[in-house]
DNA sequence: GTCTATAGGTCGATAGAC
DNA sequence: GTCTATCGACCTATAGAC
Protein backbone atom coordinates (compact mmCIF):
# COMPACT_ATOMS: atom_id res chain seq x y z
CA UNK A 1 0.00 0.00 0.00
CA UNK A 2 1.08 3.10 -0.92
CA UNK A 3 1.95 5.84 1.34
CA UNK A 4 -1.06 8.68 0.91
CA UNK A 5 -0.27 10.86 -1.56
CA UNK A 6 0.41 14.40 0.26
CA UNK A 7 -0.08 14.05 3.77
CA UNK A 8 -2.14 17.16 4.33
CA UNK A 9 -1.45 19.06 6.91
CA UNK A 10 -3.85 19.33 10.08
CA UNK A 11 -3.36 21.48 13.28
CA UNK A 12 -2.76 18.28 14.57
CA UNK A 13 -0.41 17.00 12.83
CA UNK A 14 1.55 20.02 13.09
CA UNK A 15 1.50 19.83 16.79
CA UNK A 16 2.61 16.15 16.97
CA UNK A 17 5.59 16.85 15.07
CA UNK A 18 6.32 20.16 16.64
CA UNK A 19 6.48 18.42 19.92
CA UNK A 20 8.94 15.69 18.34
CA UNK A 21 11.13 18.21 17.25
CA UNK A 22 10.94 20.02 20.23
CA UNK A 23 11.36 16.86 22.08
CA UNK A 24 14.33 15.87 19.83
CA UNK A 25 16.58 19.12 19.45
CA UNK A 26 15.07 21.34 21.90
CA UNK A 27 13.30 24.90 22.09
CA UNK A 28 16.25 26.68 20.17
CA UNK A 29 15.55 24.09 16.87
CA UNK A 30 12.50 24.70 16.68
CA UNK A 31 11.62 26.85 13.79
CA UNK A 32 8.91 26.99 11.14
CA UNK A 33 11.21 26.33 8.40
CA UNK A 34 12.61 23.30 10.22
CA UNK A 35 8.81 21.97 11.28
CA UNK A 36 7.91 22.46 7.43
CA UNK A 37 11.09 20.34 6.43
CA UNK A 38 9.83 17.52 8.77
CA UNK A 39 6.43 17.74 7.79
CA UNK A 40 7.56 17.65 4.13
CA UNK A 41 6.54 20.83 2.97
CA UNK A 42 8.32 24.41 2.52
CA UNK A 43 7.58 27.20 5.76
CA UNK A 44 4.51 29.70 4.62
CA UNK A 45 2.20 26.40 4.57
CA UNK A 46 2.03 26.64 8.04
CA UNK A 47 0.77 29.93 8.42
CA UNK A 48 -2.62 28.62 6.72
CA UNK A 49 -3.33 26.83 10.13
CA UNK A 50 -1.17 28.98 12.59
CA UNK A 51 -1.40 32.57 12.48
CA UNK A 52 2.48 33.50 14.44
CA UNK A 53 4.83 30.59 15.40
CA UNK A 54 3.80 31.51 19.33
CA UNK A 55 0.57 30.11 18.44
CA UNK A 56 2.08 26.60 17.53
CA UNK A 57 4.23 26.38 20.67
CA UNK A 58 0.87 27.62 22.66
CA UNK A 59 -1.01 24.55 20.92
CA UNK A 60 1.95 22.04 21.70
CA UNK A 61 2.58 23.24 25.58
CA UNK A 62 -1.59 22.61 25.40
CA UNK A 63 -1.34 19.24 24.07
CA UNK A 64 1.22 18.83 27.10
CA UNK A 65 -1.07 19.45 29.98
CA UNK A 66 -4.13 17.46 28.46
CA UNK A 67 -2.37 14.74 29.60
CA UNK A 68 -2.22 15.23 33.41
CA UNK A 69 -4.83 12.98 34.85
CA UNK A 70 -7.12 15.67 38.14
CA UNK A 71 -9.71 13.08 38.32
CA UNK A 72 -8.92 12.62 41.90
CA UNK A 73 -10.51 15.59 43.16
CA UNK A 74 -13.61 14.26 42.14
CA UNK A 75 -13.29 11.14 43.58
CA UNK A 76 -10.32 10.65 46.47
CA UNK A 77 -9.56 13.32 49.52
CA UNK A 78 -7.54 16.03 48.33
CA UNK A 79 -4.49 14.36 49.95
CA UNK A 80 -4.47 11.47 47.61
CA UNK A 81 -5.85 13.05 44.79
CA UNK A 82 -2.92 15.78 45.03
CA UNK A 83 -0.80 12.79 44.80
CA UNK A 84 -2.15 11.44 41.81
CA UNK A 85 -2.09 14.73 40.12
CA UNK A 86 1.95 15.80 40.95
CA UNK A 87 2.90 12.11 39.75
CA UNK A 88 0.49 12.29 36.54
CA UNK A 89 1.73 16.12 35.75
CA UNK A 90 5.68 15.11 36.36
CA UNK A 91 4.97 11.97 34.09
CA UNK A 92 3.55 14.81 31.30
CA UNK A 93 6.27 17.07 31.21
CA UNK A 94 9.48 15.03 31.71
CA UNK A 95 8.41 13.16 28.63
CA UNK A 96 9.06 16.78 27.11
CA UNK A 97 11.38 18.52 29.46
CA UNK A 98 12.41 20.98 26.62
CA UNK A 99 8.75 21.98 26.59
CA UNK A 100 8.53 23.38 30.62
CA UNK A 101 10.41 26.59 30.32
CA UNK A 102 7.34 27.48 27.97
CA UNK A 103 4.73 26.29 30.11
CA UNK A 104 6.19 27.37 32.84
CA UNK A 105 4.73 31.05 32.07
CA UNK A 106 1.55 29.76 33.54
CA UNK A 107 -1.40 28.67 32.14
CA UNK A 108 -1.78 32.14 30.38
CA UNK A 109 -5.06 31.60 27.91
CA UNK A 110 -4.76 28.02 27.84
CA UNK A 111 -7.72 25.76 28.07
CA UNK A 112 -6.12 22.61 28.99
CA UNK A 113 -3.27 24.50 31.65
CA UNK A 114 -6.46 26.22 33.15
CA UNK A 115 -8.46 23.68 33.17
CA UNK A 116 -6.15 21.57 35.25
CA UNK A 117 -5.61 24.92 37.73
CA UNK A 118 -9.68 24.99 38.52
CA UNK A 119 -10.06 21.19 38.93
CA UNK A 120 -6.84 21.55 41.51
CA UNK A 121 -8.20 24.85 43.16
CA UNK A 122 -11.67 23.54 43.34
CA UNK A 123 -10.43 20.59 44.79
CA UNK A 124 -8.55 22.40 47.61
CA UNK A 125 -11.07 24.48 48.64
CA UNK A 126 -13.83 21.96 48.75
CA UNK A 127 -11.87 20.22 51.06
CA UNK A 128 -11.90 22.83 53.39
CA UNK A 129 -8.88 24.94 52.83
CA UNK A 130 -9.20 28.46 52.55
CA UNK A 131 -9.02 30.01 49.59
CA UNK A 132 -5.29 31.53 50.15
CA UNK A 133 -4.33 28.05 51.11
CA UNK A 134 -5.17 26.56 48.29
CA UNK A 135 -3.52 28.94 46.27
CA UNK A 136 -0.25 28.38 47.72
CA UNK A 137 -0.82 24.47 47.65
CA UNK A 138 -1.49 24.57 44.02
CA UNK A 139 1.57 27.05 43.34
CA UNK A 140 4.07 25.06 45.67
CA UNK A 141 3.68 21.54 43.75
CA UNK A 142 4.03 23.24 40.52
CA UNK A 143 7.10 24.36 41.02
CA UNK A 144 8.01 21.24 42.75
CA UNK A 145 6.91 19.19 39.30
CA UNK A 146 8.21 21.99 36.89
CA UNK A 147 11.60 21.83 38.76
CA UNK A 148 11.82 18.04 39.09
CA UNK A 149 10.80 17.95 34.89
CA UNK A 150 12.62 20.92 33.83
CA UNK A 151 16.71 18.67 33.73
CA UNK A 152 17.43 15.75 35.36
CA UNK A 153 19.54 16.11 38.65
CA UNK A 154 21.60 13.29 37.72
CA UNK A 155 22.73 14.35 34.35
CA UNK A 156 24.05 17.88 35.87
CA UNK A 157 27.05 16.14 36.98
CA UNK A 158 29.68 15.27 34.42
CA UNK A 159 31.21 11.89 34.19
CA UNK A 160 34.50 13.10 35.06
CA UNK A 161 36.09 11.73 38.87
CA UNK A 162 38.94 14.06 38.51
CA UNK A 163 37.34 16.90 38.57
CA UNK A 164 35.90 16.73 41.65
CA UNK A 165 38.48 14.69 43.39
CA UNK A 166 41.13 17.77 43.94
CA UNK A 167 38.35 20.10 44.99
CA UNK A 168 35.03 18.94 46.09
CA UNK A 169 35.87 16.58 48.46
CA UNK A 170 32.09 15.68 49.51
CA UNK A 171 30.98 15.32 45.42
CA UNK A 172 33.85 12.23 45.30
CA UNK A 173 31.33 9.65 43.87
CA UNK A 174 29.12 12.17 42.05
CA UNK A 175 30.57 11.20 38.46
CA UNK A 176 28.21 7.85 39.13
CA UNK A 177 24.92 9.67 39.26
CA UNK A 178 24.09 9.76 35.63
CA UNK A 179 24.62 5.67 35.71
CA UNK A 180 21.37 5.98 38.45
CA UNK A 181 19.58 8.51 36.71
CA UNK A 182 16.24 6.96 37.21
CA UNK A 183 16.01 6.24 40.58
CA UNK A 184 18.09 9.41 41.65
CA UNK A 185 15.92 12.08 40.04
CA UNK A 186 12.30 9.46 41.11
CA UNK A 187 13.65 8.77 44.53
CA UNK A 188 14.23 13.03 44.80
CA UNK A 189 11.33 13.52 43.36
CA UNK A 190 9.29 10.80 45.94
CA UNK A 191 10.77 12.05 48.68
CA UNK A 192 10.20 15.16 48.52
CA UNK A 193 6.91 14.95 47.23
CA UNK A 194 6.03 12.43 50.67
CA UNK A 195 7.46 15.12 52.68
CA UNK A 196 5.51 18.03 51.61
CA UNK A 197 2.33 16.21 51.40
CA UNK A 198 3.38 14.88 55.11
CA UNK A 199 3.76 18.61 56.40
CA UNK A 200 0.26 19.56 54.49
CA UNK A 201 -1.98 17.18 56.13
CA UNK A 202 0.02 18.41 59.67
CA UNK A 203 -1.16 21.47 59.00
CA UNK A 204 -4.52 20.72 57.45
CA UNK A 205 -4.73 18.78 61.00
CA UNK A 206 -3.83 21.57 62.91
CA UNK A 207 -6.06 24.33 61.38
CA UNK A 208 -8.62 22.95 59.14
CA UNK A 209 -9.60 19.26 60.70
CA UNK A 210 -9.98 20.68 63.87
CA UNK A 211 -12.58 23.57 62.75
CA UNK A 212 -15.12 22.18 60.77
CA UNK A 213 -14.65 18.43 60.05
CA UNK A 214 -14.39 18.93 56.10
CA UNK A 215 -17.21 18.66 54.01
CA UNK A 216 -17.10 15.33 51.85
CA UNK A 217 -15.98 15.72 47.80
CA UNK A 218 -18.74 16.26 45.59
CA UNK B 1 35.80 63.92 35.24
CA UNK B 2 35.15 62.93 31.63
CA UNK B 3 34.51 59.41 30.98
CA UNK B 4 37.36 57.03 30.88
CA UNK B 5 38.64 57.32 27.00
CA UNK B 6 37.21 53.54 26.57
CA UNK B 7 35.68 51.20 28.62
CA UNK B 8 38.28 48.27 28.28
CA UNK B 9 36.37 45.07 28.25
CA UNK B 10 37.34 42.50 31.41
CA UNK B 11 35.58 39.51 31.87
CA UNK B 12 34.10 40.83 34.81
CA UNK B 13 32.47 43.89 32.78
CA UNK B 14 31.33 41.48 30.10
CA UNK B 15 29.64 38.92 32.94
CA UNK B 16 27.57 41.55 34.19
CA UNK B 17 26.58 43.28 31.34
CA UNK B 18 25.62 40.04 29.80
CA UNK B 19 23.36 39.09 33.17
CA UNK B 20 21.86 42.55 32.67
CA UNK B 21 20.70 41.86 28.75
CA UNK B 22 19.49 38.24 29.95
CA UNK B 23 17.37 40.32 32.93
CA UNK B 24 15.95 42.82 30.56
CA UNK B 25 15.27 40.90 27.50
CA UNK B 26 15.73 37.00 27.94
CA UNK B 27 17.92 34.25 26.78
CA UNK B 28 16.79 34.64 22.97
CA UNK B 29 17.82 38.26 23.39
CA UNK B 30 21.35 37.60 24.28
CA UNK B 31 23.76 37.16 20.94
CA UNK B 32 27.47 38.15 21.11
CA UNK B 33 26.74 41.29 18.80
CA UNK B 34 23.82 42.49 20.72
CA UNK B 35 26.01 41.98 24.08
CA UNK B 36 28.78 43.92 22.19
CA UNK B 37 26.62 46.76 21.47
CA UNK B 38 25.71 47.27 25.02
CA UNK B 39 29.54 47.60 26.14
CA UNK B 40 30.20 49.99 23.34
CA UNK B 41 32.25 47.44 21.06
CA UNK B 42 31.71 45.34 17.68
CA UNK B 43 31.03 41.62 18.08
CA UNK B 44 34.58 40.11 17.70
CA UNK B 45 36.17 42.27 20.36
CA UNK B 46 34.54 39.71 23.07
CA UNK B 47 36.23 36.87 21.65
CA UNK B 48 39.63 37.76 23.14
CA UNK B 49 38.19 36.99 26.35
CA UNK B 50 35.86 34.49 25.79
CA UNK B 51 36.17 31.10 23.09
CA UNK B 52 32.56 30.73 22.92
CA UNK B 53 29.18 32.07 23.53
CA UNK B 54 28.99 29.40 25.65
CA UNK B 55 31.37 30.55 27.45
CA UNK B 56 29.88 33.51 28.59
CA UNK B 57 26.60 31.55 29.83
CA UNK B 58 28.94 29.00 32.24
CA UNK B 59 30.57 32.40 33.63
CA UNK B 60 26.87 34.22 33.81
CA UNK B 61 25.41 31.71 35.35
CA UNK B 62 28.54 30.40 37.59
CA UNK B 63 28.32 34.56 38.52
CA UNK B 64 24.38 33.87 39.97
CA UNK B 65 25.59 30.75 41.90
CA UNK B 66 28.46 32.72 44.08
CA UNK B 67 25.53 35.21 45.64
CA UNK B 68 24.38 31.52 47.38
CA UNK B 69 24.79 31.43 51.08
CA UNK B 70 26.02 27.76 52.52
CA UNK B 71 27.33 29.24 55.29
CA UNK B 72 25.15 27.36 57.42
CA UNK B 73 26.26 24.04 56.43
CA UNK B 74 28.77 24.70 58.70
CA UNK B 75 27.32 26.39 62.22
CA UNK B 76 23.94 25.08 62.47
CA UNK B 77 22.14 21.58 62.14
CA UNK B 78 20.97 20.28 59.20
CA UNK B 79 17.23 21.67 59.16
CA UNK B 80 17.95 25.43 59.61
CA UNK B 81 21.00 24.90 57.71
CA UNK B 82 18.69 23.87 54.71
CA UNK B 83 16.08 26.71 55.18
CA UNK B 84 18.76 29.20 55.07
CA UNK B 85 20.25 28.03 52.13
CA UNK B 86 16.91 27.07 50.49
CA UNK B 87 15.86 30.79 50.97
CA UNK B 88 19.14 32.16 49.56
CA UNK B 89 19.23 30.24 46.13
CA UNK B 90 15.66 31.09 45.57
CA UNK B 91 16.71 35.16 46.53
CA UNK B 92 19.36 34.18 43.82
CA UNK B 93 17.81 32.40 41.20
CA UNK B 94 14.90 35.13 41.54
CA UNK B 95 16.75 38.15 40.80
CA UNK B 96 17.94 35.95 37.42
CA UNK B 97 14.71 34.31 36.66
CA UNK B 98 15.72 34.30 32.38
CA UNK B 99 19.11 32.07 33.67
CA UNK B 100 17.28 29.47 35.26
CA UNK B 101 16.64 27.03 32.46
CA UNK B 102 20.41 27.06 31.38
CA UNK B 103 21.27 26.85 35.27
CA UNK B 104 18.80 23.79 35.47
CA UNK B 105 21.74 21.52 33.58
CA UNK B 106 23.22 20.97 36.55
CA UNK B 107 26.49 22.14 38.00
CA UNK B 108 28.50 20.83 34.96
CA UNK B 109 31.88 22.23 35.39
CA UNK B 110 31.03 25.44 37.32
CA UNK B 111 33.23 25.98 40.05
CA UNK B 112 30.47 28.04 42.10
CA UNK B 113 27.61 25.22 41.67
CA UNK B 114 29.90 22.50 42.49
CA UNK B 115 31.15 24.26 45.91
CA UNK B 116 27.55 24.71 46.28
CA UNK B 117 26.32 21.00 45.62
CA UNK B 118 29.26 20.02 47.73
CA UNK B 119 28.66 21.92 50.39
CA UNK B 120 25.02 20.88 50.92
CA UNK B 121 25.95 17.04 50.75
CA UNK B 122 28.56 17.03 52.91
CA UNK B 123 26.41 18.59 55.36
CA UNK B 124 23.89 16.67 55.25
CA UNK B 125 25.58 13.77 55.29
CA UNK B 126 27.72 14.66 58.81
CA UNK B 127 24.58 15.16 60.23
CA UNK B 128 23.96 11.14 59.49
CA UNK B 129 21.69 11.54 56.75
CA UNK B 130 22.39 8.26 54.72
CA UNK B 131 24.41 9.15 51.36
CA UNK B 132 21.59 8.16 49.22
CA UNK B 133 18.96 10.42 51.49
CA UNK B 134 20.88 13.45 51.09
CA UNK B 135 21.43 12.95 47.44
CA UNK B 136 17.41 12.91 47.15
CA UNK B 137 16.75 16.18 49.30
CA UNK B 138 19.60 17.93 47.71
CA UNK B 139 18.00 17.22 44.54
CA UNK B 140 14.36 17.93 45.72
CA UNK B 141 15.01 21.80 47.12
CA UNK B 142 16.83 21.82 43.99
CA UNK B 143 13.61 21.21 42.17
CA UNK B 144 11.39 23.63 44.38
CA UNK B 145 13.78 26.38 43.89
CA UNK B 146 14.62 25.97 40.79
CA UNK B 147 11.05 25.47 39.78
CA UNK B 148 9.72 28.57 41.84
CA UNK B 149 12.72 30.83 39.97
CA UNK B 150 11.06 29.54 36.48
CA UNK B 151 8.15 31.60 36.24
CA UNK B 152 5.83 33.70 38.74
CA UNK B 153 2.96 31.50 39.63
CA UNK B 154 0.81 34.22 40.01
CA UNK B 155 1.99 36.75 36.99
CA UNK B 156 0.85 32.93 35.06
CA UNK B 157 -3.26 34.13 35.05
CA UNK B 158 -4.20 37.13 32.64
CA UNK B 159 -6.15 39.92 34.23
CA UNK B 160 -9.04 39.55 31.90
CA UNK B 161 -12.11 38.31 34.35
CA UNK B 162 -14.33 37.12 31.31
CA UNK B 163 -11.84 34.52 30.62
CA UNK B 164 -12.42 32.31 33.84
CA UNK B 165 -16.32 33.23 34.17
CA UNK B 166 -17.80 30.79 31.42
CA UNK B 167 -15.60 27.57 31.99
CA UNK B 168 -13.17 27.81 34.93
CA UNK B 169 -15.68 28.61 37.81
CA UNK B 170 -12.85 28.18 40.45
CA UNK B 171 -10.78 30.58 39.29
CA UNK B 172 -13.07 33.55 39.41
CA UNK B 173 -10.77 35.51 41.19
CA UNK B 174 -7.59 34.58 39.75
CA UNK B 175 -7.52 37.94 37.38
CA UNK B 176 -6.57 39.30 40.67
CA UNK B 177 -3.33 37.32 41.53
CA UNK B 178 -1.40 39.46 39.81
CA UNK B 179 -2.24 42.21 42.24
CA UNK B 180 -0.25 40.11 44.86
CA UNK B 181 2.51 38.28 42.90
CA UNK B 182 5.10 38.80 45.69
CA UNK B 183 2.87 37.57 48.39
CA UNK B 184 1.32 34.69 46.27
CA UNK B 185 5.27 33.73 45.32
CA UNK B 186 6.55 33.95 48.60
CA UNK B 187 4.19 32.15 50.14
CA UNK B 188 3.60 29.46 48.18
CA UNK B 189 7.21 28.84 48.82
CA UNK B 190 7.34 29.52 52.25
CA UNK B 191 4.37 27.14 52.51
CA UNK B 192 6.22 24.52 50.36
CA UNK B 193 9.44 24.94 52.13
CA UNK B 194 8.34 24.49 55.82
CA UNK B 195 5.65 21.46 54.68
CA UNK B 196 8.77 19.59 53.06
CA UNK B 197 11.38 20.26 55.99
CA UNK B 198 8.62 19.53 58.50
CA UNK B 199 8.26 16.16 56.51
CA UNK B 200 11.93 15.60 56.52
CA UNK B 201 12.26 15.76 60.04
CA UNK B 202 9.75 13.44 60.85
CA UNK B 203 11.73 11.25 58.65
CA UNK B 204 14.85 11.55 60.48
CA UNK B 205 13.68 11.47 63.80
CA UNK B 206 12.58 7.66 62.33
CA UNK B 207 15.44 6.61 60.93
CA UNK B 208 18.65 9.02 61.77
CA UNK B 209 17.82 10.39 65.00
CA UNK B 210 17.26 7.22 66.93
CA UNK B 211 19.61 5.05 65.53
CA UNK B 212 22.54 7.53 66.14
CA UNK B 213 22.32 10.89 68.10
CA UNK B 214 23.62 12.64 65.36
CA UNK B 215 27.52 13.81 65.30
CA UNK B 216 27.42 17.06 65.95
CA UNK B 217 28.68 19.63 63.30
CA UNK B 218 31.95 19.94 62.04
C1' DG C 1 42.88 44.22 22.04
C1' DT C 2 39.76 46.29 18.91
C1' DC C 3 38.73 46.89 14.37
C1' DT C 4 36.74 45.77 9.28
C1' DA C 5 35.41 42.40 6.23
C1' DT C 6 33.49 38.31 5.55
C1' DA C 7 31.96 33.38 5.38
C1' DG C 8 28.00 30.81 5.41
C1' DG C 9 24.45 30.35 7.14
C1' DT C 10 19.76 31.27 10.07
C1' DC C 11 15.09 33.50 11.03
C1' DG C 12 9.49 35.03 10.83
C1' DA C 13 6.38 36.52 7.91
C1' DT C 14 4.03 38.35 3.54
C1' DA C 15 2.49 38.67 -1.51
C1' DG C 16 0.63 36.64 -5.03
C1' DA C 17 0.72 32.64 -8.58
C1' DC C 18 -1.44 28.33 -9.17
C1' DG D 1 -3.94 25.15 0.75
C1' DT D 2 0.64 24.80 -1.02
C1' DC D 3 3.86 26.91 -3.72
C1' DT D 4 7.93 30.41 -5.22
C1' DA D 5 10.03 34.59 -4.44
C1' DT D 6 11.22 37.82 -1.42
C1' DC D 7 11.83 41.36 2.44
C1' DG D 8 14.74 42.72 5.92
C1' DA D 9 16.57 41.32 9.10
C1' DC D 10 19.54 38.17 12.46
C1' DC D 11 23.38 34.70 13.94
C1' DT D 12 28.51 32.62 15.58
C1' DA D 13 32.89 32.76 14.48
C1' DT D 14 37.40 33.61 11.86
C1' DA D 15 41.17 36.19 9.30
C1' DG D 16 44.05 39.61 9.25
C1' DA D 17 44.85 44.92 9.37
C1' DC D 18 46.13 48.29 12.68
Amino acid sequence: MPRPRQPRLTRQLIVETATALIDAEGLQAFSTRRLAAELGVRGPSLYNHFATKDEILDAVADAVAVAVDTSGFASRDWAAALLDWAWSYRRALTAHPNIVPYLAQGPRRRPAALAMADAVYGGLVRAGWPPARATHIGAALRYFVAGSALGSFARGFVEDPELYAAHYPHLRQAHRLAEHQQSVDEGAFALGLDALLYGLAAEYARTVGTVESGRPNG
